[in-house]
DNA sequence: AGGTATATTGTTATCGTTAACGGGATACCA
DNA sequence: TGGTATCCCGTTAACGATAACAATATACCT
């Protein structure tokens, strides 16, 4: 393995070219004031030389690295690993690189210490996607006085902190909702870990719809899972234990309708005709579930990418030394997708009913 | 939103403390040579300021930024994802950071401006995470001439160049033997795009195993999918038009064996006592499918972690300018994990054979 | 001719940190 | 007393680039 001993530098470029670093450095940055032939000599050099400029050198006298810093949890499920994929994107377009730090402890993760290596590496600003659990988030207080801007993903909005979330509360509404006009009126739900603040706006958005309907909210249809599909399983034989009129479920992800399909099946219900089920996250999967799953849709790649824009903004404000930039609140509404799940195959026309 | 004009520096930190910056640079690293009560006035400065040394500064002058770079595609994919946790986690705990750029067509990236824009940011060295598809990776003979080292994960050996790979032909080898066993004989596969060197891989296995046991290889048997469901479903059906005797199906993921499942349930075939089916990667819904699913698991959680820990030896060997050490190729066997579609529930027993 | 504008290039300082070296003070030894 | 070692700290240069300014040459105008 021979490796090059160095790399090669402003210096050796102006040097072999006959000018000096700044009129390497001109050239390099597209500005005017070089001529023609000076500018060709030089960026024949830059050719010949396989010249890279140095951005940690740029960095740090431009007081700029163009990253930006990402602290994540949970690559490895669905949403946020689109999640990241949108961010990665879009950050990418707009001339960003990426440093990423994953979580693995979200509700006890340390704070200070993350801050402080991505201020070292003197991000432009962070993304901070770490689902809101329990009191992880308190700290979010001290967020403005941070040197670069920040926008929280998927947590609790809150005056003059920048956020982007899907509207889970308006998701869990619609997944109800649609039970409902399906003509159920035991709605059973399954939960997220109630620490986590989407599970529980998840779940007020089923209260939302079924007190809209004038149907009664009882504690009774309430079972908290941990989004696997092993608490799904286990949440709707509960439910079904309790309630033996259960005729629908809303489960607050995929994987936990998944394991109450297994349910199901084990107890000798049918679905959609004893009992319908509806998810939430719409994973690849869930259109070839047994049967195909209805489900509530997020564009988190979308999210994502809103995400970077609006953090770049913030960014350039900040530059500009503008104080007076309102954080926003971006929400993206999700969507629902009705599989069989929910409908019979016969039933298929209710689909285009409107 | 009011920030901080600036950060803090060591300069400041020195005038604060009446010490040259070189004082507070030994104590920050924790050198010897300053006196008990210098230091400690040093440190209680630095942390009434909170103060933070540059890491884009210190990079500058050491030549090294304690940072890799992950080049990726696919973390909305669960192999992928897995890895990438891997390696933040095992990049984390040696004092990496990680700059991440993820690559949206695999068969046709710009390998030259990825490469010029993560050297332009100093990393110590690159992980190489983009499967090996079509000629992608012809530039590969290129890669011991880069100023840093490089590792490249699930693409082909090859000498001179460190290496990290799930066995996918043994993997293979392993579905299709158990298949065997459990006395199939009309063995097909659907296999991943053929112009991906792991789906081939893959399929090779499957020969293999076809071979050992003296069985018929037959192109009959054969059908390409796309990793998705979708083409998991045609793929099935495909097969089952052109040999009716069909009694096993090895799908190359769990996404391309769920869609089976589904054209299997479809066509009216039970599964297992019809036709058995082994998938690959043990997703976490695999254990919920219906019937649940055997399939072969490979711990990409750890395969990158043993890939930063290789690069890391490599940076270390190239930072002292050791030229003598030989790359390595670490390759990770994958596990059978049977459950109910390839085994009778009555037969559970089984598991326990030897 | 002299003055002013414009085009092109170079020089010096700077970003925040550490390497390399030097120098003063003290202690210890012959 | 002088020499040497040790401790502690400061000065200068450097990393690789750009900002700010200065300088030169040329062109153009009055």
């Amino acid at each position: 393995m021979n490796r090059p001993i160095r790399r090669v530098t402003i210096k050796q470029v102006a040097e072999e070219a006959g000018v000096s670093t700044q009129t390497v450095s001109r050239v390099i940055n597209e500005r005017p004031d070089v001529a023609p032939e000076t500018r060709q000599r030089v960026k024949e050099v830059i050719a010949r030389l396989g010249y890279q400029p140095s951005s940690v050198a740029r960095s740090l006298i431009q007081g700029r690295t163009r990253t930006l810093g990402v602290v994540g949890y949970g690559v490895e499920y669905f949403g946020p690993s689109r999640n990241l994929s949108g961010i990665e994107q879009q950050a990418s377009e707009m001339g960003y690189a990426l440093i990423l730090d994953l979580v693995r402890r979200p509700e006890q993760s340390n704070v200070e210490h993350i801050l402080r290596e991505m201020l070292a590496r003197h991000v432009d600003g962070i993304i901070w996607a770490v689902p809101e659990i329990g009191g992880n988030r308190e700290w979010v207080t001290q967020a403005p006085q941070l040197p670069v801007p920040l926008i929280f993903l998927s947590t609790q909005p809150r005056p003059g902190i920048a956020i982007a979330n899907v509207d889970n509360r308006s998701g869990g509404r619609m997944a109800t909702r649609h039970l409902i006009e399906q003509g159920r009126r035991n709605i059973g739900i399954i939960t997220g870990p109630l620490s986590w603040w989407e599970a529980r706006q998840r779940q007020c958005g089923w209260q939302d719809a079924l007190e809209n309907a004038g149907l009664p909210v009882s504690e009774e249809f309430v079972v908290e899972g941990d989004w696997s599909a092993a608490s799904g399983e286990q949440g709707l034989r509960m439910l079904l234990e309790r309630c033996s009129r259960l005729d629908a479920v809303f489960a607050s992800n995929d994987q936990m309708a998944l394991g109450a399909l297994q349910a199901a099946r084990r107890a000798g219900l049918r679905v959609p005709e004893d009992l319908a089920i509806v998810g939430f996250d719409d994973i690849p999967e869930a259109a070839y579930f047994c049967p195909p799953l209805t489900t509530i849709r997020q564009d988190m790649v979308e999210l994502g990418r809103l995400a970077v824009r609006e953090l770049s903004r913030m960014i350039e404000a900040s530059l500009e030394g503008q104080t007076t930039i309102e954080p926003r609140a971006i929400l993206l509404r999700p969507q629902l997708i009705v599989r069989e799940s929910t409908v019979p195959q016969g039933n298929r026309t209710y689909l285009f009913r409107r």
